[in-house]
DNA sequence: CGACTTTGACCGGCGC
DNA sequence: GCGCCGGTCAAAGTCG
């Protein structure tokens, strides 16, 4: 009997401990799942929060680059109006028509200018032009010079030239490293090799049929960049062709020619730099005989405008120039490191130099003072002058240029994934001009919110710039804006019209950076 | 199957 | 004239 209950008291407390067991492990599945629950829901908040923080974040570069922006194409704007106007004596002549400008300048500030680089062959049927490109169209005819640009379409870039010209005489000074250029005219700069965009419209500019001379020394553009992937996407369609192991470098070199159109003679020899690996080299090298994807006309408004500043002399020019009234140093501790692809080949380059960093605390300033001639302890077998032009700033400069193997990388932003009105943010910035190194430039952000700072035109002062104007611009959008490789293409081409162009910089929009924080 | 990449061969310029 | 070197060609391979 005792062994009975036993056996049946056993036999409960089996049950018991099963149940007991069960109730354990449901508890513990239970608990298992809440603290899984609970760790997704911190989870979930820590997103929450750093959603939150990208966004506050966002939204205050937003505002800041716009504000820059307005400043920006507010300058370019009146510089391109009336050069005149900002001498002191050209502002008290102009103050009574300050206040049609300024109704002139907000209409524009409408305007939304995609026109960097070339403009589409194709126009754009009016039945589907928005109000803006309406707008765009109906300013562009005020004056000789738009309706040029709107008649023919733009030419700008990589001019190049004709050396064989006897007025207008490439001298180079090896020994010196120095360049000197005599040109009779510099707004009569011929388009044979020219890099950049050609107006198909106009049939001289078709036909290029450089002397044999230039076919052996065409103006190369060298790139440099941080970037991790094999190629930078510039925007352009490349095909590679060849590959080499270059004397010098255990990295081979890669050369893609462009195949947005079949017969596009652009080369690009794509190296990596043997003493940082990171550092991508691109050499750019012809002219695009075809309309550029807008994401293709940054990099290619960068180089044109460097081999521009080749061209013009930039690079003879004393360690401090002051051009137009902007003061450009060219200070020794802004030299760039040692380019490795201006070693060969005859070929006169310039080298923009994105990789750089800067000590300075002052990234624009900087920026502004890397205009630098090549140190003179860089060897140099060619024979033509090469140029630095180091666009860098004080942060990582580490690009992603959205480039690799993948094929379709053509057309994509260089700056990965960018909302339709934040696409390529300065390009719209920019408008060229025929002849090469003058151009306009005005535009306005193409955010469709009020714009913060559109107040600022009825305040307009002339002033002459200064770095404390410079400096008092916000560290952090400095930053932000000066990081991005398009402003970096985009302020090398202004700058680049500045310097090469005829025109008169005195005095500057006083920047409404001043005001604000 | 077309577009693209790879890679060895070839060509022309340049220096010795 | 020869060899080196940068640049290009073109056939074969790869990829989507």
């Amino acid at each position: 009997m005792e062994k009975e209950e036993f056996l049946g008291s056993g036999h409960g407390r089996e049950e018991r401990n099963e149940e007991m067991r069960k109730l354990d492990s449901d508890q513990e599945h239970d608990h298992i799942i809440r603290s899984k629950l609970d760790s997704i829901k911190v989870e979930m908040e820590e997103a929450k929060e750093e959603n939150r923080r990208l966004k506050s974040s966002l939204s205050r570069t937003k505002k800041e680059f716009e504000i820059l922006q307005t400043q920006y194409n507010q300058l370019m704007v009146i510089i391109h109006e009336d050069p005149n106007k900002f001498s002191p004596k050209g502002y008290n002549q102009h103050k009574e028509e300050d206040e049609e400008d300024k109704e002139r300048t907000s209409d524009r500030e409408d305007l939304v200018l995609l026109s960097l680089g070339r403009r589409l062959k194709s126009p754009v049927p009016s039945g589907s032009m928005t109000n803006k490109e309406e707008k765009m169209k109906d300013f562009m005819k005020e004056t000789d010079d738009d309706k040029r640009i709107n008649e023919q379409g733009l030419s700008m870039g990589f001019e190049y030239k004709d050396l064989s010209n006897p007025s207008e005489k490439l001298e180079v000074d090896h020994n010196q490293e120095k360049t000197s250029l005599e040109v009779s005219n510099s707004n009569k700069i011929q388009s044979e090799n020219s890099f950049g965009f050609k107006n198909d419209g106009d049939e001289h500019e078709d036909k290029e049929e450089p002397l044999p001379q230039n076919i052996a020394k065409k103006t190369r553009v060298s790139v440099r960049a941080r970037c991790e992937t094999p190629t930078m996407n510039d925007g352009c369609q490349w095909r590679k062709y060849g590959q080499k192991i270059a004397k010098g470098n255990p990295c081979p070199r890669a050369y893609y020619r462009c195949t947005i159109a079949p017969s596009c003679p652009v080369r690009k020899q794509v190296q990596r730099c043997s003493e940082d690996l990171s550092i991508l080299i691109s050499t750019y090298e012809g002219t695009h005989s075809h309309p550029l994807p807008m994401s293709a006309t940054a990099m290619a408004s960068a180089t044109s405008a460097a081999a521009s500043m080749l061209l013009s002399g930039a690079s003879s020019s004393s360690s401090a120039a002051d051009l137009h009234g902007i003061n450009f140093s060219i200070s020794s501790n802004s030299i760039t490191p040692k380019p490795l692809l201006q070693t060969s080949s005859g070929h006169p380059t310039v080298t923009l130099d994105l990789t750089t960093t800067s000590s300075s605390q002052q990234p624009f300033l900087s920026m502004l003072n890397r205009f630098s001639v090549p140190p003179s302890n860089v060897p140099r077998s060619n024979s033509y002058p090469s140029t630095n032009l180091s666009f860098s700033n004080n942060t990582n400069t580490l690009m992603n240029w959205g480039g690799g193997s993948n094929r379709n990388e053509q057309y994509r932003a260089p700056y990965g994934n960018i909302s339709t009105h934040q696409q390529s943010p300065f390009q719209h910035m920019i408008q060229t001009r025929a002849a090469g190194l003058s151009f306009d430039t005005f535009g306005r952000s193409s955010s469709s919110s009020p714009h913060p700072t559109q107040n600022s035109l009825d305040n307009v002062n002339f002033k002459n710039i200064t770095h404390d104007q410079v400096q008092s611009l916000p560290a952090e959008t400095i930053k932000a804006i000066t990081t991005d490789p398009n402003f970096q293409s985009a302020l090398a081409t202004a700058l680049s019209s500045i310097i090469g162009g005829d025109l008169k910089i005195d005095n500057v929009t006083r920047s409404e950076a001043e005001k604000s924080p």
